[in-house]
DNA sequence: GATAATTACTAAAACGCTTTAGCACGCTAG
DNA sequence: CTAGCGTGCTAAAGCGTTTTAGTAATTATC
């Protein structure tokens, strides 16, 4: 039983005395600071000291002296619910913890005022957007004909498929709104060019559900050569789905259909959706390091795989 | 331009530099410190001054001095998306930001060592679990034949609707390993007996999509009499729905499917989902007034309501 | 007219840590 | 023999608050 009272917070002060050193000599030690000459001898002594007691620093105390606390504020919109968005943070928040770092998350949109707050109460070390973080590290890494990761490896991937299975005529379905639709649309024409493929169609769904049948329609209408739909998440390509149901269309005969993410939804549907996984815990881990200016070159992500259904 | 050279913190000592008071008599005007006998004109001189200079209170140091930052961290389970605890953060988020307060959203299963990291990096004020702050502060709220809130609320909601649509033999739909999956069985045993509605059954749905069809035929060839049910959320509705699908069932004529949660997906669904709504951003303020040890008698939460659509 | 109470404030400690400056010692270089 | 340097440490300042204890001046009490 380490804690003599009430429990007490085992502060450096008690762990100095308990080894005979000081304060300083102490943080040291225990913060593995460069450039400071302090025997193997008390090193040891300091070190067990500290474990005998228990002590673990006070994160708050250490803001204070350092400017700002240990903790990585991710931003993430409302509508980023998913497989995908989990699984980023899962893996941001595991890779901060190894540097003592924690996660906070905060969801909708942050206002101005809003982030103050944040930055006043606790003085972040890092602000991520996730929109942001999702593409940054995974910029156009091309690695012998393709990308080895992020968004655009994505596109390829719904694209090398579609393509294999003799699609040639494709619309990128795009969630109205949607802040990075823009370049997932850049991304898309590029691989279209990079796989030899027509110019691309860029169909925009609704929010609500109720417009997405007429919107399909039009489209159909439109442009009555295209044969597959890539879809910007299995959201957005359920949508399609249901909305092609209502038009009597059926996938993948009238239009093969691929998603992105992996969504639970995605084989309770009838037909189930054809889609894909990406490896979003390296990409949070990839995230984590950027975020604390870390060595990025050895976090190894896997690259996507498609899970083959129905839809397409 | 209130800043001089690079953007330097205002403290407190500049606030009293200023007004040409002392350090403590700032606080104490800025944080209306009761009991401190402090002149109008003093008092007006601090604050003009404090404003003028664009004073924000320092957050870490305020930790410091008071042992614990102003946030307040909410854990919450990787299974709980949806709309009712997107709400319920929301509500959450809101209503502690009013305070002065910042919400932390963990997500996934807090280990002990996880939990003690974070107090040890950020002191929260409180840490709420999304489960047990899910019920409480709506415990069985009798006002006139019913409940006001929470989860008993809920499913009176669900089992009215379906009785008054004829249906008296139900059973609840509960996913494996949910662990709030007894407390929503007694509620539910307690509105059926309120109902005067005979005995009510447990679907247990495996996580797995692939067993559903499967468990639901079994339950069927047990509980041949069964013309409804009642689900714990959306997913575990849809689950149902695509299982019975999968054995040539339709929904509401073999059975009758009522979900929990207006999820997105549940009108895009085939049949689309008969669910409920809540008032999840109330329970959300309710929450965070309770966790603040705030008095919470005049947060007003709804009542939630069923959205009719084809499957009950 | 002396004592007590009230008003209006201030000084300084404390929270627990990091970090700079510096001290004492022994050793090497010139 | 002295200056200079590396080693192994310590003292103390400082981060920006809150809060306790105290002080000086004024007002009330008998």
């Amino acid at each position: 039983m380490a804690s003599t009272r009430t429990t007490r917070r085992v502060t450096l002060r008690d762990v100095a005395e308990a080894s005979g050193v000081s304060q300083s000599t102490v943080s040291f030690v225990l913060n593995d600071v460069p450039n400071q000459t302090i025997s193997e001898a008390t090193r040891a002594r300091v070190q067990t000291a500290a474990r005998e007691l228990g002590y673990v620093p006070h994160g708050i105390a250490r803001a204070l002296m350092e400017g700002s606390s240990r903790i990585v504020v991710l931003n993430i919109e409302r509508n980023r619910e998913g497989n995908y968005s989990r699984n980023f943070i899962r893996g941001l928040d595991k890779e901060l913890a190894l540097y003592g770092f924690a996660l906070l998350v905060r969801h909708g949109h942050p206002s101005k005022s809003d982030a103050e707050q944040i930055a006043n109460v606790i003085a972040p070390r890092a602000v991520l957007h996730f929109a942001e973080a999702y593409l940054t590290g995974h910029e156009l890494e091309d690695s012998g004909g393709g990308w080895k990761n992020g968004m655009a490896a994505h596109v390829l991937l719904q694209f090398r498929y579609l393509s294999e299975r003799r699609h040639s005529l494709i619309a990128l379905a795009l969630p109205e709104g949607e802040p990075l639709a823009g370049i997932r649309e850049r991304f898309a024409r590029e691989v279209a060019e990079m796989l030899e493929l027509p110019q691309i169609q860029v169909l925009s769904v609704p929010k609500t559900f109720e417009q997405v049948a007429a919107e399909l329609a039009d489209f159909r209408e439109q442009h009555p050569e295209i044969t597959a739909i890539a879809a910007f998440s299995d959201f957005t390509a359920l949508q399609v789905l249901a909305g092609m149901r209502d038009l009597g269309m059926s996938a993948p005969d009238d239009w093969a259909v691929i998603g992105f993410d992996e969504s639970e939804y995605a084989e309770m549907f009838t037909p189930k959706l054809t889609t894909l996984t990406a490896d979003a815990e390296g990409h949070g881990r990839l995230a984590a390091r950027q975020a604390l200016g870390l060595d990025t070159s050895d976090v190894k992500t896997k690259i996507g795989r498609v899970i083959a259904r129905e839809s397409a």
